[in-house]
DNA sequence: CGGTCCTTGTGAACGAACGCACAAAGTCGC
DNA sequence: GCGACTTTGTGCGTTCGTTCACAAGGACCG
């Protein structure tokens, strides 16, 4: 019981305190139990989640306890409740405009890819430095010039914003972002932004990845076969031998 | 984890075992370096460097200490030096093919990205599943139909795969993959991969990465003005408040 | 209504990563 | 050639995250 306060949480000062490991891959979870409830299934015991997530059942049982006792002994869980749950743990229950600078090539991609829409988060608006492509119609909405930005992001009320442009203009763009009030920027350049407190910042690097994937590649080449069998458990730099079921 | 268990600590610095959270580092560190040496600096500081990067200098001589001891007290490191072992040991020595599969809004602005072509990978071969895409030029490559995926990826001794598909697909293409030889697979579409072992896999998930914003939207929202220090410290999970001179 | 079986929730051990602080090692000025 | 100064490399304690193993809790059967 104790649910009402979700104190009693596996860590210690855990009064709102959900982990960050925990909260990266609550957003996995999620999927997968939408797909689950998409698919019928009504409960779900936490080895088959965490199976199909790719993850140990015991992880997955601490993560999910972090949100406080959704589950059923000897049953598993309710997958609409968790859902619910998840969601709420997230703030998927609320919507969340976002606004797109940048719309070259990535952009124009970010503008269309429909898993934005799906979870709450709705592209409001676009905008381009360049007056070539401001004007311009993508996915319903017109690219709008950087000096609009500021209003625009204002009226919305948009937290969260996605750059998308070249390393060199990141910075600017992203110091004009806060300064609208966003407080939550995707980073797609090349560069470490500076940010004041407060802001976060999450940033994708195509680049970056690659050159992890080929010290991977190397890694395995380089030296003879590494016999040890040592099973590697399932790890975050990359994930090797995965076998569920999916 | 990977794949080695390595011995320990930095001391024993050549051996192969740089570990993981450094390893996904480095390609940042080797960024920030060729950029110094492109303006003409010749040597930088751990401190320097590290607030370029955005981490604490001890960490950031830590990390290279595990590719060997390439500073000079007193002094620093040699720029040129430092991006030649960097590269090294990410394996960036050597040209990388890699096949994108799925040629979308996304595999279009992947196929396009200069920042893969920029640092040893080469975008070899596109490969398409819907006959209306195959045959389209894109960046001087023409899109190949998924039969030929097996007999140009052996061909191309292509270790490298990027899977930018819709999720349904997303495993099937990743079967093929691997069993025309590519062992590191970089993977865009949101769904979990099983792959067999020695086979790395890096997913880039775009929901999750918003998702993970949204939950840092809402803790900093629901609870009133959090003091300080009691919030959860500046982790992986976001980057807070970060002031660098980029 | 009691017993048995199943699955959750979690205490505790383990391990990886981080940050501090400092000795070692080299440079530079004189 | 020597001493003061600078910066690296790293031993160590701390924090964070993962894994194990098991007791507590609940469903279900007879």
């Amino acid at each position: 019981m104790t649910v009402s306060r979700r104190a009693t949480g596996p860590g210690r000062a855990r009064g709102r305190g959900v982990p960050d490991a925990t909260v990266a891959r609550l957003p996995l979870y999620l999927r997968i139990l939408r797909a689950l409830a998409e698919q019928g299934t009504s409960t779900v015991s936490s080895e088959e989640l965490a199976a199909a997530a790719g993850v140990k059942s015991a992880k997955l049982r601490k993560d999910l306890s972090y949100l406080g006792s959704y589950g059923t002994r000897g049953v598993g869980y309710d997958v609409a409740y968790l859902v619910y749950q998840v969601s709420r743990e997230l703030g998927l229950t609320q919507d969340w405009p976002i606004v797109i600078v940048g719309i070259g090539n990535l952009g124009h991609a970010l503008a269309n890819y429909g898993g934005f829409a799906s979870r709450g988060f709705r592209v409001a608006a676009l905008f381009d430095a360049d007056p070539r492509r401001v004007g311009e119609l993508v996915e319903d909405h017109e690219v709008l010039p950087m000096g609009e930005l500021a209003p625009v992001v204002g009226e919305l009320g948009a937290a969260i914003g996605v750059i998308a442009t070249p390393a060199g203009a990141a910075q600017g763009v992203c110091d004009r972002l806060v300064a609208a009030g966003v407080r939550s920027i995707l980073n797609f350049a090349p560069a470490v932004l500076a940010v004041p407190d407060g802001v976060a910042v999450r940033k994708v690097d195509l680049s970056i990845e690659l050159q992890i994937l080929a010290f991977h590649e190397q890694r395995n080449a380089v030296p003879g076969p590494v016999p040890d069998g040592a099973g590697s458990g399932p790890g975050e730099l990359v994930q090797t031998g995965r076998r569920s079921r999916a």
